[in-house]
RNA sequence: CGGGGUGUAGCGCAGUUUGGUAGCGCACUCGCUUUGGGAGCGAGGGGCCGCAGGUUCAAAUCCUGUCACCCCGACCA
């Protein structure tokens, strides 16, 4: 692998709707285009940079869903459903909110054959529509705290459509609560910073990520506070997997989402919003990504073991054999699948499961059967072992648990190799060539962030110096982190 | 909007300088041989060369106009 070709992969990836659906021929290996590819940014006419994406890569959403709705239940939260389309005047009630959404968003005007009196958006986000209606829901203090979540997509009209990552359309999970206090919405926002979002993508996605604050500039448009989670992808670039917002009472003010208190007073709810989408799948690929395919990481994959064979005999004993590993596979709670398809090359098969990123394969053949053993394949490590049949249950799921924590391991290495600790903002620009920056949030503060953006660089965000997320942005000793973004 | 570039088969491209029958790779179809790491050979199908006008015996190629798209910057889960 020369490097240039593994930086390649996230660049490639990146690349806006020609370079994903076209990918030359005798260039980069074919795995973006077999497996990447099955989402693509929409070619359908005027409406710009939405996203196609085939069962192969919606399958991996389905398993992000299932993961991050179990953890958001664990909060307490419920799921519900709320209207795609927006009155503009309800964004119009937020002013900072609209002001940050005005300029990408996709507006109806007319419909049913005449104009609207007044024309509709279709949500970038839900926080006023969702407001509307937890005005109507709170009543007494004994309604909150309300926890509510919806799975579904948005519209962002965006200048610079990239496949995953900044799509006009995506799909997400939105969460929106309202509570009776500050402390409490604050604690809330911080639980499903932790145990949803950092939890799962730790955990699950094997990605490590640094959880820390937004600056003022870089907060949700309406929010009081926005946290945030941001990895490090293979080319040493940054990227926010998920983020949740403490909305103060913007929101509550502007939809009168009040209460009448235990002491008989109307008050204000707290509320707060958060969110991932999509883009997780664009992390996924550029971080574990390499120059044969994906890696999935186990607890996440699909298919977490294909059984495989290699090559039918006469007596059909291989075909039996592997049906019986791969049923096992499946009695002991292996996502396991099947590839009995002898009449498409080996070769070929092989190929594909590593282009998808299955993480573990086992190979079942004559030659190997004749001595009562596979071959067992780690995709993550890149290794290929003989096995025994009898053995085979139980080196499977310690492959499955082993690439799980050595994707975990690679990544978490790489971040560390290429982050910095500065204490001067050219360091930092430097710094962030080939990585990160650490610096002290001191330096920066002020016209520094701006410095920095001219030079295309971020403050990512704001950490205590003991690694811990603070409440905003004045506390003293705080720990800047820079990167280039997408 | 500022700075670069590109439009030729489903996709990636050559051909344009110097005008002369529309090409290559991948993909697709059929046949045979293969099948333990992306198969080989043979035979096929598929084109308003972005669009409009002009020059010429003759235009993908030269001239004029026009449209679209892409990359870098401003926006962002």
């Amino acid at each position: 692998m020369r490097a240039s070709e593994a930086l390649r992969i996230p660049y490639g990836l990146m690349s806006p709707r020609a370079a994903v659906l076209t990918p030359r021929a005798d260039d980069f290996p074919r795995w973006y285009q077999d497996v990447v590819a099955k989402a693509e940014l929409a070619d359908n006419g005027p409406v710009r940079g939405t996203m196609v994406i085939r069962p192969t890569g919606y399958a991996l959403w389905e398993r992000m869903q299932a993961e991050v709705d179990a953890r958001i239940k664990a909060t307490g939260a419920q799921n519900a459903y709320f209207p795609l389309f927006i009155p503009e005047s309800y964004l119009h009630r937020e002013a900072e909110h609209v002001e940050g959404f005005s300029p990408e968003l996709a507006v109806v005007t007319h419909a049913g054959g005449k104009q609207l009196e007044e024309p509709v958006v279709v949500r970038p986000t839900s926080e006023t529509v969702i407001g509307e209606f937890m005005a109507k829901w709170t009543q007494s203090y004994r309604d909150l705290p309300l926890l509510l979540n919806q799975w579904s997509n948005v519209v962002r009209w965006e200048l610079r459509p990239r496949i995953f990552l900044r799509t006009s359309e995506f799909l997400w999970q939105e969460g929106h609560t309202a509570h009776a206090t500050e402390v409490d919405a604050r604690a809330y926002a911080r639980t499903i910073l932790h145990e949803v979002y950092e939890d799962f993508v730790a955990n699950v996605l094997a990605i490590p990520v640094v959880v820390g604050c937004k600056t003022k500039q870089e907060r949700f448009a309406g929010a009081t506070n926005t946290y945030t989670l941001e990895s490090m992808m293979g080319d040493g670039k940054a990227l926010q997997m998920g983020t949740s917002h403490e909305l103060g009472q913007n929101f509550a003010r502007a939809f009168q989402i009040d209460y009448l208190s235990a002491a008989g007073t109307q008050e204000l709810a707290w509320t707060t919003s958060w969110g991932v989408s999509t883009r997780m799948i664009g992390g996924l690929i550029m971080c574990h990504g390499d120059d044969n395919g994906l890696r999935l990481p186990p607890r996440l994959a699909p298919t977490q073991a294909i059984v495989m064979v290699v090559k039918d005999d006469e007596s059909a004993e291989v075909v039996a054999a592997a049906r019986k590993l791969h049923e096992a596979l499946q009695g002991a709670g292996v996502r396991s699948a099947l590839d009995e398809r002898v009449d498409i090359p080996f070769g070929r098969r092989a190929i594909d499961a590593e282009l998808k990123g299955v993480p573990v394969r086992l190979e079942v053949g004559p030659r190997d059967l004749a001595e009562g053993n596979a071959v067992l394949v780690r995709r993550i490590v890149g290794d290929k072992t003989p096995i025994t049949i009898e053995g085979a249950v139980a080196a499977v799921a310690n492959a499955l648990e082993d690439g799980q924590r050595a994707l975990y391991e690679q990544a978490l290495q790489r971040r560390q190799q290429h982050t910095a600790d500065v204490d001067s903002l050219a360091d930092g620009a430097d710094a962030v060539a080939t990585g990160w920056a650490r610096v002290p949030w001191a330096v920066v503060r002020g016209d520094g962030e701006l410095e920095l953006a001219a030079q295309g660089v971020t403050v990512r965000c704001l950490v205590r110096e003991d690694g811990g997320v603070p409440d905003n942005e004045d506390e003293p000793e705080l720990v800047a982190y820079l990167a280039r973004a997408y």
